[in-house]
RNA sequence: GGAGGGGUAGCGAAGAGGCUAAACGCGGCUGACUGUAAAUCAGCUCCCAACGGGUUCGGCAGUUCGAAUCUGCCCCCCUCCA
């Protein structure tokens, strides 16, 4: 099986830079795991690798799309895939780097997505409770895991019941839940005030180094507050701002408040859904890879 | 000094004698998660040895079977007049 090193943590703890630590100290590539840095344009508010790192090592799944993009997890299980098994022939190690613990979890797990085409909006007039009623028809299994309130959850369990016949309930019972790679994954995290500190002072960096020039200018090529992209922090907050809305300010400290809620839907995520481990301390962390590194060599 | 208005849980804010440990919002905490996931959704949030108990609504003293809600005094805050 090839080896898989996968950083993760809550934003703002220091992914990006111990992983280009790593991908030094081991002769690594970076595959990026998350969803937004993957827009071009969308630099300074998702904390993108900066120049300067992405030279320091070789980084994939950065810039590969196009603002007025789409982008799925589907997507990213294909392409972060490909990555591993490229790097992997190359010798290399590869490492996944990110926050977005669905994808990661997608890439490294015996998931299984079928090949979709548009999604359909057959369900768009239909009450929660309607939709309730009918998955409970078809996919009852699956509404153990889905609230009634959870709208786009019950949506996509019946269009997944459309259109392969088979509930998400069944899909999700054929796999092992397990990883399909001989796999570390390493947790970073610090103290929650100290992270919300570095959140707050990494909000006031963006705007100090033109967060919304950049939202300006990706505003004017055409991208609007709609678009898939914009619904990432740091972005989608500035809406109520450039409508009259909101001051700047209050706006400012949406941004913080929304990433201190992410952090910690991130830490809930990586706790219970990952067989990982979790490091304050980055020595600590460079042992236990050395250690898994050369596990099975005489 | 005078005239009004006000002090409610971490914050904002309802409640105006029993149905109130106190609506609602925010913030915070916890959790779910298989195709928009930086998304979407749920629960908890006065204290405790907790299907029960203990203390609350600026303070103290009253009225009442019963008070955050009524009365008196006191302390703070705001606005206006001097």
């Amino acid at each position: 099986m090839e080896k898989v090193l996968a950083i993760v943590g809550p934003t703002a703890v220091g992914k990006t830079g111990f992983g280009i630590q790593l991908a030094r100290r081991y002769d690594g590539e970076i595959i990026s795991g998350d969803s937004i840095q993957i827009y071009r344009g969308l630099d300074i508010g998702s904390a993108k690798p900066t120049k300067d790192e992405l030279s320091q090592a070789v980084h994939h799944l950065i810039d590969i799309r196009d603002p007025k993009g789409r982008y799925s997890v589907k997507q990213f299980q294909d392409l972060a895939r490909r990555c591993i098994r490229e790097i992997s022939e190359k010798g290399k190690l590869p490492i996944i780097v990110g926050g977005t613990g669905l994808y990661i979890k997608a890439a490294l797990y015996d998931y299984v997505f079928f090949d979709e085409k548009e999604e359909d909006n057959q369900y768009e007039d239909y009450t929660n409770q309607e939709l309730y009623v009918l998955l409970q028809e078809k996919d009852p299994a699956a509404l153990e895991k889905i609230h009634i309130n959870n709208r786009k959850r019950l949506i996509r369990a019946l269009n997944i019941y459309e259109k392969h016949q088979k509930g998400i309930s069944e899909i999700k019972a054929e796999q092992e839940h397990r990883p399909i790679y001989d796999c570390l994954v390493i947790g970073l995290t610090c103290e929650r005030q100290e992270l919300y500190h570095r959140i707050d002072e990494r909000v006031d960096r963006m705007i100090e180094e033109g967060l919304l020039q950049e939202i300006q200018s990706l505003l004017k090529q055409g991208v609007s507050f709609d678009d898939q992209c914009m619904q990432a922090i740091g972005y989608k907050e500035f809406k109520a701002y450039s409508e009259g809305n909101m001051t700047l300010d209050e706006c400012i400290a949406e941004v913080k408040k929304d990433s201190r809620n992410f952090a910690k839907r991130q830490y809930t995520f990586f706790k219970n859904q990952l067989e990982m481990q979790w490091f304050e301390d980055k020595e600590l962390a460079i042992e236990t890879i050395d250690r898994w590194l050369n596990k099975g060599k005489s």
